[in-house]
DNA sequence: TGGTCGTTGGATAT
DNA sequence: ATATCCAACGACCA
């Protein structure tokens, strides 16, 4: 599973297709530091570092390992089949993403990004700007090291490089070199969780009953969920295939505990699908975190569609570009632009239900909700240990439906709050 | 078993 | 910009 990227490097330089020499895919192995840890994977970070230590690879001794160039053994060298063939439909897009694929293109990228050593050595993760979307805070190196076209190990050891020359750095979990180790930690996890990539017959997932609404997922897929801040995101998504880390915590917790309480499977599956740096481990790890499935549990903590967005960005410069329908909208309003006055949305071209959606839950009480309900199901995780049959999660869905409907007895009309 | 801590919340105070 | 509250989880470790 983890030692077939020579093959695949020979393979693709045959079909004249440039890949970087790839060693490895991970820096460590997963199967060593499970056995080091008793047979289980660790489930946080912090172990995880323990366990790994310092890496003990050495570059140049597994180039050697390589294969010469163009000998592809006993592979057959079939033709690059077209996006047609791969079941992708083509479509109109007035917008394709920026970046480049390939080899040449990743190591520019690598080396435009380290040639910057204080931005290097001062790199911290969580303060980064998930709206900048002319520079991305981040190296978008992440769908380089998807497709083998930079190695993990190499990115490493240049990073090492680096630190070596300036005065201080940061350091993990926040550092850059610890956003490598995020991967092998992800990539450990998901190879010792067997069904790690489901919530049933998942053992490290908190069994959750979340809703099966398709017209919820639709609204979020497409972009219509009526919050510019998450609209705009999965915009960018559909068209870029690459959003900040910040912004997709943004849209996963809307979908999942924050607001519309939708399966994160079927999130993980949209993501999986759009994004030009999916991976099977880091993709559904992240969505386990972000569900508070997994690795991460204070479900209170719940990101503001309207005021996350707006910290980054007050003047909404991120939804101008991907929300080209809200450009005209003041600022005043754009992170919730149902609040406009209607005269201030005639003046702006764009009249909330007819150009651009309404909100299709309130935030206020939709995360409300949410809380009880993730309070409900810990409950019953924590009282079954961890053993929930499908039956106890229909139990509690059905409480669910008998709560909702005690609050709201008939269906009354959605009244926005004015805010300002 | 009890204490500490956790890459990335929000609102409000200073 | 930083501090405190809110309400509160589980992984890990002594």
């Amino acid at each position: 599973m983890f030692n077939s990227c020579a093959a695949v490097a020979n393979y693709a330089s045959a079909a004249g297709i440039e890949v970087f020499s790839p060693v490895s895919h991970t820096i460590f192995d997963p199967a060593d530091i499970i056995e080091k840890n008793g047979g289980r994977p660790p489930l946080s970070y912090q172990s995880f570092l323990k366990l790994a230590g310092e890496p003990s690879f050495s570059l140049s001794v597994e180039l050697s390992w390589m294969p010469p160039v163009g000998d592809v053994g006993r592979c057959e060298i079939l033709q690059v089949p077209t996006l047609k063939e791969l079941g992708y439909v083509e479509k109109h897009q007035d917008e394709f993403t920026p970046f480049r694929g390939g080899e040449s293109e990743a190591l520019r990228r690598l080396r435009e990004s380290l040639s910057d050593k204080e931005w290097v050595a001062n790199f911290e993760k969580p303060k980064g700007d998930p709206s900048a979307y002319i520079k991305p805070a981040t190296t978008v190196l992440s769908p380089y090291l998807k497709f083998g076209c930079l190695s993990s190990r190499y990115f490493y050891q240049c990073l090492k490089d680096v630190y070596k020359n300036v005065k201080r750095h940061t350091s993990p979990p926040v550092s850059l070199v610890g956003q490598l180790l995020w991967r092998e930690f992800f990539y450990t996890v998901a190879f010792g969780t067997p069904n790690f990539d489901e919530m049933k017959g998942n053992k490290i997932c908190k069994q959750i009953p979340w809703n099966d609404d398709d017209k919820l997922l639709a609204a979020w897929r497409e972009a219509r969920t009526g919050y510019p801040w998450i609209d705009a995101i999965m915009v960018q998504l559909r068209k870029w295939g690459w959003m900040h880390h910040l912004a997709r915590h943004s849209v996963a917790c809307f979908l999942t505990r924050g607001d519309l309480f939708v399966h994160w499977e079927k999130g993980r599956d949209i993501f999986e699908r759009l994004l030009i740096d999916s991976d099977w481990a880091i993709n559904n790890g992240n969505w386990l975190w972000l569900s508070c499935s997994s690795f991460f549990y204070q479900y209170n903590r719940i990101y503001s569609p309207i005021s996350f967005g707006r910290k980054y960005d007050p003047n909404g410069n991120y939804i101008r570009h991907f929300l080209p329908i809200l450009k005209d909208m003041p600022k005043e309003y754009i992170y919730e632009p149902w609040t406009a006055p209607l005269s201030v949305q005639t003046k702006a071209k764009c009249i909330i239900g007819r150009d651009y959606p309404k909100p299709v839950v309130l935030h206020d009480t939709a995360s409300n909700e949410c809380r009880k309900k993730m309070g409900q199901a810990y409950a019953l995780n924590q009282r079954l240990n961890g053993r929930v049959s499908e039956e106890d999660l229909r139990k509690l869905r059905r409480k669910f439906d008998e709560d909702e409907d005690k609050q709201e007895p008939k269906p009354r009309r959605q009244r926005q709050k004015l805010i300002k």
